[in-house]
DNA sequence: AGCACGCCGACT
DNA sequence: GTCGGCGTGCTC
């Protein structure tokens, strides 16, 4: 008996197995093996199992050793593992390797909070039946719409619900951050013992187990960030995805998959619905929308009550320091009131724009409305998309003031000046930093924030989501430049949804409340967008510039990006790279769909040592592209000391 | 990804 | 003469 073999290394095809004597009743497939692979023993993944001594006329290994006893994967997923592998341009063994948990021995996980209150199941609204019914009629891809506070979460757990009780699984996705012990409690208490929740704090042993509840059909809903995509959820019946637009559903590691394009796929191989939803939509979603690939489903009604807060739009220009006069006002007049005020700082960008202080113009790349960046070793500003560099002037080309040059505040000097102007206010900063390294100082800084104890909080993105704070009736975003800034194509999109999302949780205000955005850009389409409630404009709007730029939704993009120690090697090898590219493309007669859009160094270009540079590709099929790019990878080797990562559909290019 | 095989330059 | 660099190819 011979067994066929996908083994955990980037190397295409299956390979063909003995199975020893011993082994004969434990080897199966959906087991994971370790096999003899050259000179070294790898951990191998049972596809098949077949008869016949030898395959190709070469005299087979023998398997090592069996790791599992039980099923860890199963045949849908080693068909889904071939569309990661043919999509994300990695072997089908890697693709499997992202889906397993590496665990080997099961460990129970420990459940807190079991105490299931019971929570009365309140009475849809007419906006929340009329989605539910339209879900419920049909299979196919669906998309909800609307403000936080419409009602979308009951609509998701109500067609769960309907699901289940039809004997099949769902799959509910949730960007990282979301995964709040409010919503794992919620889910509980609906589905009783019949949840999965598989939170990144699980080992993977603890993983392990709840991957074979889920496999057994132990449990009917499993609620994860992106890797719960890959659930073993062998009766298959519904995915669901909030909060779509959220960078999180996007891998940062080989395979660099989206876990919406996978739950696509996925729900078409099971033949099942796949419902998203969010209140700013990505522009891949818009489109998919525009075409009717994906049912728009608008939910434009707060069912839980509340309004929209006051926003408002304060220039930056002219501004010493970083706080506006209007700005330390409304503080003003907020502290004195009793209230609390939140400032968010959004991450400053990567990298050094270059920008006009007096009236915000930011130079941007003539050929590809993407900011430049300044480099300091050329004293030039370059485009990472095409490559386009330039000698920055000396005045700035729209107003003529001579106050131009890198931009930025970071976020200490912003603290500092808050603790300046308010010494007796209450004031504490919590971002990505401080939370990771201290989980309990975070929860205990919301707990202060949230009960009064503070009365300022400077936080980033990671505060705007899901808290509520009864005393906030101030929000400041200190910066909405910093995010549109970014070199990159897709900032607009960004700032239009980060915004979003803060003017957007009306009701979590106290009272009437107040957003206070300060920019140097106070006329920009995302925030005019953003102030005067007129998303679909912005997306009408951004969509445009789009096609008329050849950008995704409207082409599909690959980012290859070599990196290595040696400057030399790592500009030769993506030279060479992008000739062997250069002559797949036109020996295939494919110039008219391929684009090499660039061959350049990364927006960061120097990163843990390593120099890095990029060939980035579009086209207007995916599935050409990464054909043609697997192709090409075929003819050209690394060079030594270089290591080459594949970003399809890259979100952002730093 | 590793690791061997094999082909060219500068050293005990 | 050989040690060792790194391009090339293969792994059931």
């Amino acid at each position: 008996m011979t067994a066929r073999v996908l083994v955990a290394l980037p190397v295409d095809g299956s390979f063909s197995y003995s199975v020893p004597e011993k082994l004969q009743d434990r080897v199966r497939p959906g087991l994971r093996v370790m096999v003899p692979f050259g000179r070294r023993t790898v951990t191998g993944f049972v596809t098949a199992l077949e008869n016949g001594p030898d395959v190709h006329g070469i005299t087979l290994k023998d398997i090592k050793r069996v790791v599992d006893k039980e099923e860890v994967f199963n045949d849908d997923l080693v068909r889904l593992s071939a569309f990661v592998s043919k999509m994300y341009l990695c072997s089908q063994g890697q693709a499997l390797s992202a889906m397993v948990p590496s665990g080997r021995r099961e460990v129970e996980v420990s459940i807190f909070g079991t105490e299931s209150e019971f929570t009365p199941i309140a009475k849809l609204a007419p906006q929340q039946e009329a989605a539910l019914k339209e879900i419920l009629s049909g299979t196919g891809l669906y998309y909800l719409h609307g403000v936080t506070g419409s009602g979308k979460s009951e609509v998701y757990l109500r067609a769960a619900e309907k699901v289940i009780s039809e004997g099949r699984q769902v799959i509910y996705l949730v960007p990282e951050i979301t995964l709040t012990h409010q919503l794992q409690q919620d889910v509980m208490d609906r589905f009783p013992g019949r949840v999965a929740i598989l939170h990144s704090a699980l080992s993977p042993s603890q993983r392990l187990k709840e991957w074979r509840r889920i496999m057994h059909h132990e449990v009917d809903l499993v609620i994860g960030a992106r890797s719960a995509v890959f659930a073993p959820c062998a009766d298959l019946g519904l995915i669901i995805m909030d909060e779509e637009h959220e960078g999180s559903y996007k891998s940062g590691q080989t395979p660099r998959y989206h876990a919406r394009q996978v739950a696509q796929e996925r729900a078409r191989m099971h033949g099942v619905s796949f419902i998203m939803g969010s209140a700013t939509p990505s522009l891949e979603a818009w489109n998919m929308m525009e075409k009717g690939t994906v049912r728009r489903i608008s939910m434009p009604l707060r069912v839980a009550g509340g309004s929209r807060p006051r926003i408002e739009v304060v220039s930056l220009l002219g501004v010493e320091g970083c706080i506006s006069p209007r700005l330390e006002d409304e503080m003003r007049r907020t502290l004195l009131a009793g209230r609390s005020i939140m400032l968010f700082l959004n991450r400053r960008g990567y990298s050094y724009y270059y920008h006009c202080n007096s009236c915000g113009h930011v130079f941007e790349c003539p050929h590809c409305s993407v900011a430049m960046t300044w480099h300091k070793k050329s004293g030039r500003l370059h485009c990472h998309y095409c490559g386009w560099s330039e000698e920055p002037s000396e005045t700035c080309p729209v107003c003529g003031s001579t106050d131009i040059g890198v931009a930025g505040h970071g976020t200490e000097k912003v603290e500092e000046e808050v603790r300046r102007l308010f010494p007796s206010a209450r004031t504490a900063r919590l971002d990505t930093d401080v939370a990771s390294d201290d989980r309990e100082l975070a929860s205990r800084i919301i707990d202060d924030f949230r009960s009064g104890r503070l009365d300022i909080l400077l936080g980033t993105q990671m505060v705007a989501k899901g808290l509520n704070f009864p005393k906030l009736s101030l929000v400041g975003v200190i910066n909405a430049d910093s995010t549109l800034s970014v070199p990159d194509f897709r900032s607009q999109e960004r700032t239009y949804s980060l915004l979003e999302q803060v003017a957007g949780r009306a009701g979590r205000y106290d009272g009437q409340g107040l957003v206070l955005i300060q920019t140097h850009r106070p006329d920009d389409a995302s925030i005019v967008a953003v102030r005067d409630n007129r998303g679909a404009e912005f997306y009408k709007g951004e969509m445009e510039v789009r096609k008329l730029l050849g950008y995704p939704p409207f082409s599909r993009m690959v980012c290859l990006v070599l990196r290595g120690v040696d400057l030399e090697r790592v500009c030769q090898g993506v030279e060479d790279l992008a000739s062997v590219i250069r002559r797949v493309i036109d020996t295939s007669g494919l110039s008219s769909r391929v684009r090499i859009l660039g061959v350049t160094a990364c927006v960061i270009e120097r990163r843990a040592s390593s120099w890095r540079h990029q060939v980035l590709l579009s086209s207007d099929n995916i599935l050409l592209l990464t054909a043609l790019v697997r192709k090409a990878l075929g003819l050209w080797k690394e060079p030594q000391g270089c290591h080459l990562e594949i970003d399809v559909d890259p979100l952002s290019l730093l």
